[in-house]
DNA sequence: AGAAGGACCAGTGGTCCGTA
DNA sequence: AGAAGGACCAGTGGTCCGTA
């Protein structure tokens, strides 16, 4: 039951009296909801009116007690909500570290904390996999997206996941440098397009002045060995090894120049 | 190069005089066939036919040195070829270590050394992989399989292979286990599927004595981590576990009752 | 325009079953 | 009958592109 973890770490304050799981179930809806488009019939969390009656099965099922998180704005703070379609999760905005994000907006702790809640969903998959003797995955796999969305967590999802991964990377490798480049863009008032286009230069420059593996350096890292190595990181990283000559730099990672 | 290594591993001596791999491409031939049927029109092979001319695409094309093994009795030695159709190899016999199999048939040390062959195309594909910054298996996977077959190893196929993984994990983590079950199997004059069914039982005893975790076991092992763990193997640890108490054994592996 | 994510697709792990 | 392996299939990694 990572539901407590999860809940304590909210970070935005936004979202109103965060309400258990057990109980949202109790009172038959999904909590508060602060949804743009009302809409139409309900679509969303059909799941929990199927609820019972499974288990037992050979599949992924998470336990009743299910994974609900209204952190930050995520969409999850009280208003109008029941039928509801169309929904999508409010957009990143670039904030600096700590940051709340205001307005229908997502900052990037709650991105980063994302990974985290995968992480622990990864955790129970494998649990249950051993428990059951079944193969089990070191890496966040679809089984594992699949076994979170059940669980309550439809926010997260593969392709949002997939596509900031290297601005984990950052985060996990080097905090310091990433909440820079945080501040920076924000400055500026970048878009999260531009920012996360950001990240990979000052990854290629880790990889740089780590042997340019990064494979190993995804590995060696507990947070980030998890997370399968983005296809443009490593391509990023393929290309610049053939470049950059005996002059390469051993600073920060902001002394090659970068092809963006 | 694997090709001069594995030649020199030829082990039951009846191909007749081993042709290297170019010689044999300028022969416009196979080399040397043993087939039984001699049948139809070019089945096998038209890969050296269309082979020239591929190259330098985004592939998992072997380099031209081919990797052809005229080992034992493996359909390779000399006699009627040229149009072939409907060839498999000879099937395995229960043969003792170092035995060489007589007739049309197929030896258990042959066995084990496709094992190792695909080993060494595993390490040719991950080369390739490093090389070009792509993604590097760890685990002798379909790529490699592919890989192996255009290199000219038609005799390996995934089925074969992974039909008999777990024989071969026997013989890697107990040679003299596996050793002596090969005598007594062949002694008794069982066929190859009862001595493979028996290769489960001292391996489960093995995961007995080493906390059951037979992924663990696998990886630990230079030659065995590179394959998967079969799953009815896994199933039988897993039943195992589940069922021996506290009375469980410190022998060989012998003193458990498996269900077969 | 910028961004979230349903849904598609090529190639995977796994092995059945038509074949000899 | 015992056995080899082509070929199929459910579910994967990867990400495009129709959507809002």
């Amino acid at each position: 039951t990572t539901a407590n973890v999860l809940d304590a770490l909210s970070q935005e304050g936004l979202s109103e009296e965060p309400v258990m799981q057990q109980e949202k179930e109790a009172m038959g809806s999904v909590g508060g909801c602060t949804w743009d488009s009302v809409g139409l019939a309900e679509g969303r969390r059909q799941k929990t009116t199927t609820k019972t009656s499974r288990r037992g099965h050979q599949n992924d099922d998470p336990e009743e007690e299910g994974e609900e998180n209204d952190e930050g704005n995520n969409n999850g703070g009280g208003g109008e909500c029941g039928s509801t379609e169309r929904q999508r999760e409010h957009p990143f905005i670039v904030t600096e570290p700590g940051e709340v994000a205001r307005g229908k907006k997502n900052g990037l702790d709650y991105l980063f904390h994302l990974y985290e809640q995968c992480k622990d969903f990864l955790i129970q998959v494998q649990n249950i996999a051993k428990d059951r003797g079944e193969k089990c995955p070191t890496k966040v796999t679809n089984q594992v997206f699949r076994y979170a969305k059940k669980a309550g967590a439809i926010y997260i999802n593969k392709p949002k996941m997939r596509h900031y991964v290297h601005c984990y990377a950052l985060h996990c490798l080097d905090e310091e440098v990433s909440n820079e480049l945080r501040r920076v863009f924000k400055q500026r008032g970048e878009n999260v397009g531009a920012w996360r286009q950001a990240c990979y230069k000052p990854l290629v420059g880790i990889a740089a002045r780590q042997g340019w593996d990064i494979d190993a350096i995804f590995n060696a890292h507990p947070r980030l060995s998890i997370w399968y190595v983005p296809t443009k990181l490593r391509q990023l990283c393929h290309a610049h090894r053939n470049t950059v000559t005996g002059a390469a730099s051993t600073s920060l990672g902001f002394t090659i120049n970068l092809p963006f």
